[in-house]
RNA sequence: CGGGAUGUGGUGUAACGGUAACAUACACGAUUCGGGUUCGUGUGACUCUGGGUUCAAAUCCCAGCAUCCCGACCA
């Protein structure tokens, strides 16, 4: 990809009303743009990332579950059914407009901040024998929620990415068995995201769900709104309402702020009893369908990993979720064959390059753009380089000379 | 939803109640070419909206809207 025909720029200042890091480097490099408050635009470099970050959850998701795609708008009646229209009061409720035709204008519709609503029914539909179960399916999806504060930049917004998750299972012990499942995986998705030294395993209520307990996923990380208390003897981790619950005075946590980047919780009967959602064993026995939920934000991670991971200059991206592998500057003109070349060469190894063809650009705003930007390995041809490239690494100071041969990303 | 703050070209900032200025970005032309080069020319704002005070309002007052921050909230 040619710079100079990349859609979105680079810019010197952010936006006033960013006070959030994340959001701060992400407008400024280019990557998202605010529509209003707590909703983005993805741009190219933007959505590149975020395609990343949500291929390798559903790599790891398709392993213990299928993929679907529900939708974003639903019918008021499943809200209703489950109580939730009330209850739930960030709820967007959309109501259309079709003054002029003949479509009901008393409709009322729900924009679905979470998706338990839509799934129960139509696994109703088809399995309700013991012989369907269990299973599971997950979506990646847009998700509304009216939050009464946004803030924060991506984490938290009123329109996001989620990824939601729901096991179907016969009993309680296998709702168990799948939730210790889950966990493995999300402690893999965390681990490729390049943060599994960050990542805690923090036990949390159930929040409207259930009095019993949950689990969060939080990354440590001074803009986030969680507080953490760990212990670090037996490596447990409590969210402040479970850790004031045990009040145990003699331990001593350690504590800190962190960001909730996925959750997960059993829902037992609740949503499978609201739709009368049961299974019939071997006997023609009826039986409540046991239900899991099991969510992660991606476009919250991707502000996760800019507060985590950058410097004074800019991004610092981990390898897996960079927009590009490499970002190719050319200092002159008189470099641009030598640039199509080794860019043909690493393409045909797979490794996507971003190359600054600029001509009307001084180095030092290349360099710039290029530090901001964030993408783990930067190459240079110059005059200076002669026939040789010059290679650096994103967090590294240190420059080298190589030849095109020994280019190895 | 309580408290606080702020709304001026795309972005960032100025302007005592009296001609809306500068930087950046953008366009054109030179210049320069390893850390946001230098110079010239040009485009671009009914100063958030609606009222009010005043000879005169970006500026003062009221209301609304929007945005940010603190708190409450947060599947």
């Amino acid at each position: 990809m040619r710079y100079s025909q990349l859609f979105g720029k680079t810019s010197k200042t952010a936006p006033k009303d960013e006070v959030a890091i994340n959001a701060q480097l992400l407008i400024r490099g280019g990557f998202i743009d605010k529509e209003m408050s707590g909703v983005y635009s993805f741009l190219p470099l933007g959505l590149k990332v975020l395609a990343k970050i949500e291929n390798i959850i559903r790599e790891e998701m398709n392993k213990i579950g299928q993929e679907v795609f529900l939708p974003s708008l639903a019918p008021k009646d499943l809200w209703e059914k489950t109580g939730r229209i009330n209850t739930v009061d960030v709820l967007f409720k959309a109501a259309p407009a079709n003054t002029h035709s003949q479509v009901k204008n008393d409709a009322e519709y729900i924009l679905n901040s979470t998706h338990e609503e839509i799934i129960t029914p139509i696994a109703q539909k088809f399995n309700i024998s013991y012989r369907d179960l269990p299973f599971a399916v997950y979506q990646i999806q847009t998700k509304f929620r009216n939050e009464p504060r946004s803030k924060s930049g991506l984490l938290r917004c009123r329109e996001f990415r989620m990824k939601d998750l729901y096991s179907f299972d016969k009993s309680e012990e296998d709702l168990k068995k799948y939730y210790r499942i889950a966990k493995e995986a999300y402690g893999e998705v965390f681990a490729r995201l390049g943060l599994k030294d960050l990542t805690y395993f923090v036990a949390a209520s159930g929040g409207d769900f259930t009095s019993d307990f949950s689990h969060e996923f939080q990354v440590k990380c001074e803009a986030g709104e969680d507080t953490v208390y760990y212990d670090p003897e037996t490596k447990e981790a409590f969210n402040k309402e479970i850790a004031d619950k045990l009040a145990q005075k003699d331990k001593t946590y350690e504590i800190f702020k962190a960001c909730e980047v996925g959750n997960i919780f059993p829902l037992y009967t609740k949503f499978s009893k609201a739709f009368g959602y049961e299974y019939i064993d071997e006997k023609g026995e009826k039986h409540p369908i046991y239900m899991g939920s099991y969510g992660i934000g991606p476009s919250r991670v991707m502000g996760v990993l800019v507060e985590v991971f950058h410097d004074e200059k800019g991004m610092v991206w981990p390898k897996q979720v960079a927009p590009f592998d490499v970002h190719l500057i050319t200092l002159g003109e008189q470099h641009h064959k030598r640039a199509e070349e080794i860019i043909k060469q690493l393409e045909s190894k797979g490794i996507d390059v971003l190359w600054d063809d600029r001509e009307d650009v001084s180095a030092g705003q290349k360099f710039a753009d290029c530090d901001l930007i964030g993408i783990p390995v930067r190459l240079v041809l110059s005059d200076k380089t002669l026939d040789k490239i010059e290679f650096k690494k994103r967090e590294s100071h240190e420059t080298k000379l190589i030849s095109p041969e020994e280019l190895d990303i």
